[in-house]
DNA sequence: CTCCCGATAT
DNA sequence: ATATCAGGAG
């Protein structure tokens, strides 16, 4: 079967098993998801959404985060890991909304990678969930799933996102990223992959040898 | 390529 | 003990 084919044959399996895909991180606003997503960055989602709601009654926008104590704010997302790194990165982009975007988060992906701390994959949840815009989302999940499905041979998350590109229908993107991450923490783990019970073990070589 | 980094599963 | 978790920068 064409690998554009059996894409579709899996999104059909997809949209049916996990209808309500989705993004897992709680947020209230654009400025929220963005700051979630840079916490999100090796890092389980369920931990980023332990640390956001006190987060986010402390700092209520981009001015708050901007003028924000880094060694306070390190010690308020600590659980997250990459504290100093991630502490530093929001405040410096918080900094540039207000300054340079009017305090509101850039709804284009040249403006969104201007930001410290976002890259691509960031910057397509972004666009793909606030705004609408269509993009794929390459994260380890979005990765790995690719690889093992057969959608791409490389690891490099750009060439991945540009295989994908090609392979998928433009209006799937987004959503299409949403449930290979679904996919990926139910059955096609990292670590034990339950290629048993996968319901498109039919339609994946991965594991045609068990 | 390395570094950042805490928490959990295996 | 080690791999892994919705990455990005130098």
């Amino acid at each position: 079967m064409d690998v554009k084919q059996r894409a579709l044959e899996i999104i059909k399996i997809f949209d049916e098993i996990y209808p309500d895909a989705g993004c897992s991180l709680t947020y209230e606003d654009p400025l929220q998801l963005l700051i979630a997503t840079q916490l999100s960055a090796q890092c389980t989602d369920e931990r980023v959404n332990q640390v956001t709601p006190d987060l986010f009654r402390k700092y209520k926008n981009a001015h708050d985060f901007a003028n924000a104590d880094v060694r306070e704010l390190e010690q308020d997302i600590k659980p997250t890991g990459f504290f100093r790194n991630k502490a530093r990165n929001i405040i410096g982009c918080c900094r540039m909304i207000v300054e340079q975007f009017g305090g509101k988060v850039p709804d284009n992906m040249e403006d969104l990678l201007k930001l410290p701390g976002v890259g691509r994959k960031t910057a397509n949840l972004v666009l793909g969930d606030i705004f609408g815009v269509p993009g794929i989302v390459v994260d380890t999940h979005v990765g790995r799933l690719s690889r093992r499905m057969g959608f791409t041979r490389h690891d490099d998350p750009v060439k991945v996102e540009f295989d994908l590109m090609k392979i998928l229908p433009r209006e799937k993107w987004t959503r299409f990223c949403h449930q290979m991450i679904y996919h990926g923490r139910k059955y096609c783990k990292a670590r034990k992959p339950d290629c048993s019970a996968c319901p498109v073990k039919s339609l994946c070589d991965y594991g045609k040898d068990k």
